[in-house]
DNA sequence: TCTTATTTTAACAATTTTGTCTAACAAAAA
DNA sequence: TTTTTGTTAGACAAAATTGTTAAAATAAGA
């Protein structure tokens, strides 16, 4: 428990998901951090003790994040259509601040095993596949495993968000035009999505 | 010029991309390619001069690599549909053995800023942009920027084995039936896409 | 076989990155 | 003010990672 609570510790947290999730820079030093942060890199070690222990911590952090965001989105009481524009809405507003958070998550998974499991409540999860699948019943999407559409959903939000500076070599398309094709993605996705 | 050529140099090559690309470990060390590879570090020296170098090398291949399977798919002589689907098949299988391809190549960008330029033939994604162009006028497929259409048609089909890891979690699926969705992507993302 | 160029290995050195220890500093409580 | 607790900073140590050197092993050609 932090008496004074200068606000360093979460300052680091902070300035440490800049850099991972925000600007990409998974390889991020301690010393990278507390430069960024500018503190010194000792106060990195009293706070968390070691490098692994914060990353473990922003790992939870951001798995938690993630599915609060996700579960909040799904249960919302609304509509089927209007409930899946919300999470776009949500999903891209979050993307474009921090892209690289789902990298993250799923490299840390990959290189620490599968030692960081934090539990996740997966009900909201189900519910939602659930007024997918009735959706589909009514016609009003095509017909297919509500995991695909749910996959659907987050592949058209994500990617081209993940992948921008590789996008924007392999096809030629400037900062400016990617800007705006983003701006134009929740429409797009719409459509996709509910072939209107 | 390698004289005797032992095939040493292309097992390093081959094992970093295993590691790096198939099972996402994307922090291996030199130590951790040697030892997969069966090799004493000190060859990686040898052939690569540098840690850096060997990994600058991988990021060519892979980036000359996924270029001009972009381009064979995109130049062969089908009509649009069929190369579509073809596209889908070439790059699904791809993706299967080396999911995390792509996501070495952005982090790479990211942390070495823009100096590893290999020249891209953009070519025959224009033309590609320009057939799905044609496809709108003629009611095939929805009407947007081309461009979109190949964003939709890429983030259908990789982002769900990126994140493969964490949509296991999330959503709670097993491996089995995870690897059962994805064969289904095929046909899902054709539907997706040309809303038949 | 002897020579030569290439490849592999072992030992070592340098650098980078992480972690520790101690003291100084700041602020609230006694 | 003194004490106590929590925070920050500097110097140092340890570990991990990368890089170098020189010598041994290997195979091909003269």
């Amino acid at each position: 428990m932090p008496l004074k609570n200068t606000g360093t510790e979460q300052l680091i947290k902070d300035t440490a998901k800049r850099l991972l999730f925000a600007e990409g820079k998974l390889h991020a030093t301690t010393q990278d951090i507390a430069d960024a942060a500018g503190v010194n890199r000792t106060g990195l070690h009293y706070y968390f003790r070691s490098r692994d222990q914060l990353i473990a911590a922003i790992f939870d952090e951001a798995m938690q994040e993630l599915s609060q965001r996700l579960n909040e989105c799904m249960t919302a009481d609304q509509p089927f259509k209007a409930k899946t524009k919300h999470i776009i809405t949500v999903f891209l507003r979050h993307m474009v601040v921090f892209p690289y958070q789902e990298t993250f998550l799923v490299t840390e998974m990959n290189t620490l095993g599968k030692k960081l499991i934090t539990n996740i409540k997966s009900d909201p999860v189900k519910s939602y596949l659930k007024e997918a699948a009735a959706e589909m019943e009514k016609g009003n999407i095509g017909k297919m495993d509500p995991v695909h559409f749910l996959m659907n959903l987050f592949s058209l939000l994500s990617y081209p968000l993940i992948m921008a500076p590789l996008y924007k070599k392999l096809f030629q398309v400037s900062g400016k035009e990617f800007n705006a094709l983003i701006e134009e993605r929740e429409g797009i996705i719409m459509k996709m999505l509910f072939r209107k």
